[in-house]
DNA sequence: CCAAAAGTGTTGCGGATACACCCATGG
DNA sequence: CCATGGGTGTATCCGCAACACTTTTGG
């Protein structure tokens, strides 16, 4: 074994709530093959960095790297022939950059919708070995990279919901039904925003700013603005069951 | 960039708990580098295999492949000084293979014990960049394998809360106490035998095969035997909190 | 004063834990 | 008949969803 040429590269779903819908950040390939379908931002691993920092640098080509809230891995996507020609093995990321982020990209990239996950189906906290037959997230990807933008959809919607992710969907300050969009398009179902606010409260995520946005043009009542208190990954809901005896209601300490 | 040689290997953190405690596969490294310390199995990857197809044949050298009971992708590690020499890009995956279970292993082979998690840690429910310092899992691990088993060990308690992976660790047919002790031994803290058998019934993962088991040398009742309906990953408690409306108690349907 | 949007109070449901109680067996 | 382990019934807690109601603005 071990004689055919093999070299590793990995792949960045970049992902983005914007006019209410998810969007991937990808790039038109003018080259055969799979010339015209869309590809995700990515390239080979460099002999002097680990997968992690490699990703970082070749998303600073695409996108400013401060808008980059978050980035996580997904997963290893390695059939001998997801790509033609010399094999290459991909690591996969899901990247997280805030909505009223708008970097500069290049002339061929563009932010392309990403259907939310269909609402009655079941979801996949990882991407892994068993994948659901479900209507693609993302149509025209090139290679296997639709099957990236699953996954990273998947693993947003999942951990949106035990964790403090949202900090990394949404502004530095934002008002609640600003953010209760953000999650509505994510997570492809309606959401409360009067308990939407509750939980994150409770859970002690969101803080009030004290400053409030002005009303729309048909008037009403400001909204207060808000903040997250962290700006890193926790989670939030720990042991959904089966807590440790005494830890009743409370989610586990840090 | 890339002229450095570069490989690419699979590693599977098989655990299996027994005797009240978790266990791992692993073998004595006999040469160096690291000669002495303990290994995960695993190795190149082949040219027509994915990573998938790679770890089980690799596994099916050390263990029965029917014993695998369940097998998932934890994440590359890819620092570039990981192995010394040629650069060796790993792709980690756990494997669960029942208490009961007790393959024939080579001689250098050997189940060895791994720390539960602290009871009062943060579970880092995927194996990723953030990984919260405390005390390994297991001593002695060549290279960087006592990360991977940190983060299988994390995995598997993450998972045994929200999905019905019991079924990788139990025997065919089990009673509740027996399955109590594996998921005591598994989580780390105490578990009721009571609402346990109360939350894997509720959740129709668990049906009593009819037979009795012997009572123990000191009497008792003799206790039913369960199994478990499916044998296949299943989501039980997905959306732990921001469900779509409607579904109030009931978990999303499959 | 009315419409519109935001935020709060309150109710009710349902899962989960905790604990008391009953059951079945060996000695 | 007593000790031991297994299983069930029941009270309570608490998070969350649903919805009514109050607050604050623009016209």
């Amino acid at each position: 074994m071990g004689t055919r040429q093999t070299g590793h590269e990995v792949l960045a779903a970049v992902l983005r709530i914007s006019g209410g819908h998810p969007q991937v950040l990808a790039w038109q390939r003018a080259r055969d093959p799979d010339r015209g379908c869309w590809a995700l931002p990515g390239g080979r691993l460099g002999d002097d960095e680990d997968v992690e920092r490699s990703v970082l640098r070749q998303l600073a080509e695409k996108v400013d790297l401060r808008e980059v809230a978050h980035i996580e891995q997904l997963g290893v996507f390695s059939d001998p022939d997801r790509v033609p020609g010399t094999r290459l093995i991909a690591t996969a990321f899901l990247g997280l950059v805030p909505s009223d982020a708008d970097p500069l990209v290049p002339p061929d990239t563009a932010w392309r919708r990403v259907a939310p996950g269909p609402a009655g189906a079941d979801p996949a906290p990882d991407g892994q070995l068993v994948r659901t037959a479900r209507p693609p997230a993302i149509s025209g990807a090139a290679f296997d990279h639709g099957a990236i933008v699953d996954a990273a959809r998947d693993r947003l919607r999942a951990k949106l919901s035990y964790t403090n992710l949202g900090f990394a969907l949404a502004p530095r300050e934002f008002t609640i039904s600003a953010l209760r969009d953000l999650y509505v398009a994510a997570l492809g179902h309606p959401v409360s925003a009067t308990n939407l606010q509750r939980v994150l409260t409770r859970r002690a995520l969101l803080e009030p700013t004290g400053a409030v946005a002005p009303p729309g043009p048909s008037g009403g009542r400001p909204a207060a603005l808000f903040r997250f208190t962290a700006r890193t990954l926790r989670v939030t809901d720990a042991f959904a069951v089966l807590k440790p005896p005494g830890e009743h209601g409370r989610g586990a300490v840090p």
